[in-house]
RNA sequence: GAUUCAGUAGCUCAGCUGGUAGAGCAACGCCCUUUUAAGGCGUGGGUCCUGGGUUCGAGCCCCAGCUGAAUCACCA
């Protein structure tokens, strides 16, 4: 059984059937010429240089249609904006002939529809730029209709298309029909292309590592399974790719990043996706201090690039960009937001001050998982202006090289900005026997039940046992990054399409109530409708729903005679 | 995972104390040769998210479920 179609979309595939009797193919496959752009067009085009603007081709999209009697506007949009397009009559149609006017554009060109036109550029009486359609053609016939969302002088728009489920189900419909949003998607590329070309001006390497990987390591993550049938092994999709960028500077490249999707097992909200991108970059005979250097370079130039300028609103705060910015050790940032100083402190101390803040805490939480959460709580919402914060405990950061002055501190920081973490960074840790302690470390936490702890990599070690130069090390979230760049509160408005829960079909065949009815009846061909009701036996509702389900599928009729009502088979 | 809110025409939304399902836009028909949220007249269009229950009667009340969003928890 199909599926039932609306009203609006049985139209459309009779005009799409008109359109064939007319001897035009809907989808035809030839190329078209275009010559011009609507942005362009709007922008560049002056009266006084008609004369240069006598013929232009352009396609696109049909956004709406305004017709009045033997002429009509129309707006086609394409991948630049929106441009009017006027129709007349007389002029698409010299002859007697009135057909392609008055039937094909008229009739049976619908709204989403893709055309292609040709002529030339004038200003209406109104002063809108517009093309003055002298030949048009279907390139392609929508059958579904767009929802159609206005906007009003004011600015105001009406009936714009907002639930979250549908755009992201269907994002093509979003883009089509929401401005802005095509934007925002723009812009991240734009992030991404800054950024290699950062990194390739600085003679960096952009390199690619394995998605499958045997061991998911380089982060703290419940990662996805999947099996290999030809080795017969368990692969797990990445989780981060530390390791293997580590493994390159090993092998002697000099600077090596990648743009990565990783994969995490875990919840979904509006920061979390269990799909994303990280850009990790390492850097060798660099440290910590080097990095910040160049990641506020970085982010300064993004910003230029993307919005224009240094400073960005985000929300009520108004954010600059420009380099460099506030650097603040852990211990210095507690110090200042939740007036506590916990330098030396140990684990009693530290809970007793978590007791004290109003942070809750547990007898499993170490020393570095302490100092995190009095960091989290008190500091990380405070930090509007980009800062680093620098100088993690050790527990938190087994990957990380020892703190130069201090053995419990690493050189790492992290970037935040407007209270978020945007990047994260190291010295990199390349003492191959601190690094086996470390993992070892995270083996006891892991058999303590700590379901997070990192994996011990052998081969990871072997490589650094081989010998890694000094390095720095630095990721940035991407999502997050371009979330904030355009200003946007949830991941799914910066991805094209964000994980959702599958769609249910609904089928449309007859439920038991339906079937159960239609037995009864088919004995007999016609039947009283209270005989039937009792001898279905079921309750008023389902009765009256299957009746109903009946009656709309045209299996079943109900007549109404001076002796009541019957039921018939049709 | 918890709590709250939401789901009604293609889109945005009304729907009173439980009593025949509504509007604007879109669609369809007619009129209209520089309009622009075009306009005028007319017409059609519904699985009220799903399944139970209460009731003479449910879009509305009750129970369960589905989907989404927000907040919280968890998690880099």
């Amino acid at each position: 059984m199909s599926v039932q179609l609306s009203e609006q979309e049985q139209f459309r595939r009779q005009s799409l059937a008109a359109m064939r009797d007319l001897g035009i193919n809907p989808y035809p496959p030839e190329e078209v010429e275009v010559t011009h752009y609507a942005a362009d067009t709007k922008d560049s085009f002056k009266e006084e240089n008609a004369g240069e603007w006598k013929e232009v081709k352009l396609a696109g999209r049909i956004m709406s249609k305004r017709i009045m009697g033997k002429a009509s506007f129309a707006e086609l949009k394409d991948h630049t904006g929106v441009i009017q397009a006027y129709f007349n009559r007389d002029e698409l149609c010299p002859g007697e002939d009135k057909t392609l006017y008055n039937e094909v554009f008229k009739k049976l060109i619908d709204r989403g529809d893709f055309v292609w036109i040709k002529g030339f550029v004038f200003k209406t009486q109104v002063g809108e730029t517009s093309i003055h359609v002298e030949e048009f053609k279907v390139l392609s016939k929508s059958l579904k209709p767009l929802p159609f969302p206005k906007t009003d002088d004011s600015g105001k728009v009406h009936d714009a298309f907002t639930d979250p489920e549908q755009r992201y189900r269907q994002r093509y419909v979003d883009l089509v029909v929401n401005d802005g949003v095509k934007e925002t998607f723009v812009k991240r590329t734009k992030v991404m292309n800054t950024m290699r070309q950062f990194f390739n001006d600085a003679g960096y390497l952009e390199v690619e590592t394995p998605i499958l990987q045997p061991i998911p390591g380089g982060a703290s993550a419940r990662p996805f399974v999947t099996h290999h049938n030809a080795l017969n092994i368990p692969l797990y999709l990445r989780i981060a790719n530390e390791l293997y960028l580590k493994r390159l500077i090993v092998g002697g490249f000099d600077g090596v990043y990648e743009f990565a999707k990783d994969f995490r097992n875990e919840g979904m909200d509006r920061t979390h996706n269990p799909e994303f991108t990280v850009m990790e970059i390492y850097v060798a005979y660099k440290d910590y201090n080097w990095m910040m250097e160049f990641t506020e370079s970085l982010l300064e130039r993004l910003a230029k690039e993307v919005n224009g300028s240094s400073s960005l609103k985000v929300g009520d705060n108004e954010i600059s960009f420009k380099a460099p910015y506030r650097r603040l050790t852990m211990i210095d940032a507690i110090k200042e937001y939740a007036g506590v100083d916990i330098s030396g402190m140990g684990v009693e101390e530290l809970r007793k001050v978590c007791d004290d803040l109003g942070i809750e805490n547990d007898d499993s939480m170490g020393k570095g998982k302490l100092i995190d959460e009095i960091f989290g709580e008190k500091c990380e919402g405070n930090l509007i202006q980009p800062t680093f914060i620098t100088d993690y405990p050790i527990e938190m950061s087994p990957l990380c090289k020892r703190h130069r002055d201090n053995p419990e501190l690493t050189e790492r920081f992290e970037l935040i900005i407007n209270g978020k973490e945007i990047a994260n960074a190291y010295t990199e840790l390349n003492d191959p026997i601190d690094q086996r302690e470390r993992f070892e470390e995270q083996l006891k936490l892991s058999e303590k039940g700590d379901d997070e702890a990192m994996f011990i990599d052998h081969d990871f070690l072997r490589a650094l046992e081989y010998g890694m130069p000094p390095t720095s090390g630095m990721g940035i979230g991407i999502d997050r990054l371009v979330m904030l760049l355009t200003n946007n509160a949830s991941i799914q408005e910066v991805l094209f399409f964000p994980q959702m829960r599958p769609e249910i079909k609904k089928g449309p065949e007859l439920s038991e109530n339906e079937k159960l009815v239609f037995d009864l009846l088919s004995a007999k061909e016609t039947m009283d409708l209270s005989e039937l009701k009792a001898a279905a036996n079921l309750s008023n509702k389902q009765w009256d729903k299957a009746m109903k389900g009946l009656t709309k599928n045209s299996l079943a009729k109900v007549e109404k005679t001076d002796a009541g009502l019957t039921v018939s088979k049709v």
